[in-house]
DNA sequence: GTCGATTTGTTCGTATGTATC
DNA sequence: TGATACATACGAACAAATCGA
């Protein structure tokens, strides 16, 4: 299992900087239309060349977090996007936005139930090692999402799921049942049970976040 | 309304770059680990900066779509990632690709309208001004989308529709009853009414998508 | 294990086009 | 109209990492 936390050894300018911007973007409080200060500007700033700060405005400006005139300047734009890439979500993140991303993976999880208590694929028993709730809760959702047609619903999940997990997020989430009742529940095709099981998943999420 | 997929008049060297790369990985049909040829060889092909170059290596590896090592090259990573943005999109996208991320989007608009009935937000009789299905359907999430609390779902749909309906996939769906319908439906919370509706969606796409 | 070639990482200087006042 | 500010783009140079002989 390799850790999808490392992106790697040596950290690159361009990252650093994208971070840095998000950051400064974060803290300041900037909404959208704020201009910032030009390349040339950041450069000195940061104490790196314009072409690194280039690189990371480009990277955010894909993303819809700033947009860039030529002649005009640099101007913040969603200050909050949609699945911001792990490596540049800065060290903090609030409750309430942890919550909405929770919210989206979940839905893309009890999908993949669905889907698969549907598709009937005479699923053999599942053996989950992960002793962590969460852990082994994802574990499982791979195993199921990975055998469905549509892999966007598996994908959604783990670009968001680590975050949340690095983050810390769910381990303030108290669960009143086990793993194994879940996949029981999954093996009897009780969708009821498992729907019970899921919205209480949410409510922990909702009195979490307050 | 602004027209959204119209994202600049002037299109910048780094989206040519990261367009040409992207196709070009498309139609060699490059698969995960393939290496790239280098920096300098690929701003000769394309005849441009090796700088423009970088900033699109930049996106695309951002995206998951790329990885670089220094002294080692550039490789393939993932040839398909999971919501490239809009500008990146080549002209052509196979149905199947486009069915996946129609189900996806269709998957928030459901939850968007179930979270909307359970909130009961004593909606006004709802005006619909386009005339188009599809037009229609997707201001008609907006409206409520926008009175959720959690506006990822929102956020998704509005990042996957536009490139559905740009790439035509829409137009394909054959349905067999009106937006009225739909909304008639929502007013009288018949939640079972919404589900078959929905589901016929669903079923439209994929017989569309072979 | 060393050396040299290859390749990305990073910086700097310069020229150009565009926007703003 | 003109001047200034700013992003766009290119190219050269060197550092650092990788890889193979």
């Amino acid at each position: 299992m390799e850790n999808i936390y490392q992106i790697r050894s040596v950290p690159r300018m361009f990252e650093e900087v994208t971070r840095a911007i998000v950051n400064y973007i974060q803290t300041e409080n900037l909404k959208k239309g704020v201009k910032l200060p030009p390349e040339r500007k950041l450069s000195e700033l940061l104490g790196v060349s314009r072409s690194s700060v280039r690189e990371a405005i480009r990277i955010l400006e894909m993303l819809g977090y700033l947009e860039s005139k030529q002649g005009g300047g640099t101007f913040v734009s969603q200050p909050e996007p949609f699945l911001i890439p792990v490596q540049i979500v800065s060290q903090y993140m609030d409750k309430q936005t942890l919550k909405k991303y929770f919210e989206m993976a979940l839905l893309n999880a009890e999908k993949i139930i669905s889907l698969s208590i549907e598709l009937d694929h005479a699923e053999p028993i599942l053996q989950i090692r992960n002793t962590d709730f969460w852990e082994g809760f994802s574990e499982w959702i791979n195993v199921l999402g990975s055998q469905l047609e549509n892999d966007y619903y598996l994908k959604l999940w783990n670009s968001i799921f680590p975050m949340l997990a690095k983050q810390g997020f769910l381990d303030e989430l108290n669960i009143g049942w086990t793993l194994q009742d879940l996949l029981i529940a999954f093996q009897n095709k009780n969708k009821k049970q498992l729907d019970t099981f899921l919205s209480q998943l949410i409510k922990g999420a909702a009195s979490s976040a307050d």
